[in-house]
DNA sequence: CTTATTATGTTAGGCAAGTTAACAAAAAAA
DNA sequence: TTTTTTTGTTAACTTGCCTAACATAATAAG
């Protein structure tokens, strides 16, 4: 066993106190008498509980707020003991890096393009990584606290330890990474990520149910159920591209067929070879594509409408099995305001009543979501609860 | 506001007398020593929550025990306060009906056949339920303590206060019967039941994820997730007989397709179709083609095998999706033996690792369902806890 | 048949974590 | 300067559990 401080700073804090640091770490800071109400804390039990708080280190107070009338209110946020993450979105285009406090303050970033010729090279993605957070070490201030988690976002599945290891490629991360010692490490599929930004920061605000579908260069689902992230036996939760297709009458389904038929290669080389010659030159990719739609060339419109057509009737397999209510359309092709429209009448039409919504964050979207994670983590390793 | 004891005799109890109470709904009846064993308590809070519990006829001493050397030990149940709840199965060619304490011991079951004309009418069996209800209630034997809680499986959606209700027809099974007053009613669907008998009692014991897949006349799926039934927005969670079908390059899918497909129905009228000469007179029914298979008539297992080999592509679907790591197949179809190897090979080939396997609840599993969850809601309600 | 051993149940006393009530401190308003 | 209002602290009590010690009821041993 290593010494209990190391692990969880706070082996033994009352239940106020710990409620009191969840919601600190939440976000905004607060005061007192805020954080008293809203726990239900009497006023005594805050004195006391802050006082352990702030004997530790994980609590500090930042200032006073003077209301209209009265005594000054203290207020308070996560103290330098509670640390900093790295959240990094190991993308196969880019690597996005984020170094914040537990309360999500900012600290440092960067972003580094990976050249575009090792595009899905496991290897290149896991040295870029390795470089980045050796960067962002040496610039680590002291003031920041102890680094207490690494969070990475990578676009395979992600299983636990129950599941079927072999065939994931979440190891590969690590080829050229090594974490630096005693900082853990947690791993979380991409599009997940994205689903838990969207719930965080998002258009799915006020939705503790929803399925978050990315349409780009590949497809792939987040599900996110009463507030938590469904991710399956073998971490394939949202695994959409392996539907079975083609299903009709008399035809065998081939395994991963929807991916190929509808990541944005497979769409693009049908848009081509239907492009009719009397509408100029084909679009060169999905953004030309998309672009042409947006200013009204009816060609492109079509092929664009034809696609959502074929993506609603996924989202109506998907709610057809889980029934979310609320669907929000993300990454490359699915964040533009074109494809809304058909998707959710197709999806009504076909399966039960969904609200479709389009993604308002961007490419931050990933990062986001693992910083997110990572910070609910470390608060739970500090108050020494893990969740599942 | 009711008096507090009507719906909660026990507004303040321990939290140790809580849990007490509800691992003895549970199931077996336990020793004090086994019970404290199992929940950490100490023999004085032992003392002191059974006293609360006694007091209010919530627990009985029904024995005592005598180990190998030693004071006997007492052994308690639930009490007469704790009640009863009747449980309906109100399906479309039955309605079963089971009485039980809270801890499932059986008091009363009858049931009713209905008359197969009126197959899917919903008033008849609205009357069916109300004229089971009113014979088992002249039984009512006063040492079964209050009645707490009517549950009724119904083989349709079941929503909860936010979806749209219109377009159920839980309400249905309320046109022709009345429940007594001041006794609450649990309804869910039946598919959802089953997968609850499954998981309490049946194949799934040991999982607490998994994926319930019904196959007989219609075609439907009960997901349980984490001990937790996913019922979704619409209760349209499993209603699998809407996946997107035929779903092929150029085709377009058609609402509740592969229900027609796939229920038993549609696939007879497949099979008589396609049904040769040379073997002999057509299958009469579902269970005529079952029955021929099993005898090894190469003829039926080839259309036996077919139709596993769909359900296979649906299940791949539903791993697709929800990735439960382990389905169990059953309904009329469903829990033959016939169709586990095949579903499990395209299922296992077209998505990621499942294990299938056949359901050994028969007919009962949906009665059995719903009295779980009656009972569940029961001891929630007794305690003044309610679940989501 | 008495005594030792052992499991079960109760009594006494203590502690942790909250509460309410009353008081002290710090600010604006009268 | 005094009053009013909000914030924070101190004191005393309550609840719900615990441990330690004792009482009870059974078998095992002498």
């Amino acid at each position: 066993m290593r010494p209990p401080f190391e692990s969880s700073p706070a082996g033994s804090l009352t239940a106020s106190a710990k409620s009191i640091f969840r919601l600190l770490a939440e976000g905004d800071p607060s005061t007192r008498p805020q954080l008293g109400e809203a726990l239900n804390l009497s006023r005594p039990t805050m004195s006391a509980a802050i006082a352990e708080l702030e004997q530790l280190g994980l609590v500090a107070k930042i200032g006073e707020v003077q209301g209209l009338i009265g005594r000054k209110a203290a207020i308070y946020r996560p103290g330098p003991t509670a640390g900093h993450v790295i959240a990094i979105d190991a993308g196969s285009t880019h690597v996005r890096l984020r170094v914040s406090t537990i309360d999500r303050r900012l600290l440092h970033s960067r972003v580094y393009r990976l050249p575009a010729s090792q595009l899905l090279l496991g290897e290149e993605i896991s040295r870029a990584v390795a470089e980045e957070v050796a960067a962002t070490l040496t610039e680590t201030d002291p003031g920041w606290g102890p680094l207490r988690m690494i969070g990475i976002a990578v676009p395979s599945r992600v299983v636990g330890p129950q599941g079927d290891r072999s065939a994931t490629r979440q190891e590969e991360i690590f080829s050229c990474f090594e974490p630096p010692a005693n900082v853990p490490v947690v791993l979380e599929n991409n599009v997940n990520c994205a689903a838990v930004a969207e719930r965080s920061y998002g258009i799915a605000k006020d939705s503790e149910t929803f399925a978050y579908v990315q349409i780009g260069l590949k497809i792939g689902m987040g599900l996110m159920l009463g507030g938590r992230l469904l991710r399956g036996r073998n971490g394939a939760a949202g695994e959409i591209g392996h539907l079975a297709f083609p299903m009709a009458d008399g035809s065998k389904p081939i395994a991963g067929e929807i991916e190929r038929y509808m990541g944005t290669e497979g769409f693009m080389q049908r848009v081509v070879a239907a492009w009719p010659e009397p509408s100029g030159k084909a679009p060169a990719d999905a953004a030309d594509l998309m672009a042409r739609a947006g200013e009204g060339c009816a060609t492109a419109l079509a092929h664009v409408t034809r696609h959502a057509e074929d993506i609603g009737a996924i989202v109506a397999s998907c709610v057809s099995v889980a029934d979310p209510g609320l669907v929000v359309l993300g990454g490359g092709m699915g964040g533009s305001p074109l494809l809304m429209p058909t998707v959710s009448e197709v999806a009504n039409r076909l399966s039960y009543p969904v609200e479709v919504r389009t993604s308002t964050l961007g490419q931050d979207a990933t990062v986001l979501g693992i910083e997110k994670l990572a910070c609910e983590q470390t608060v739970d390793l500090l108050l020494g609860e893990s969740r599942d």
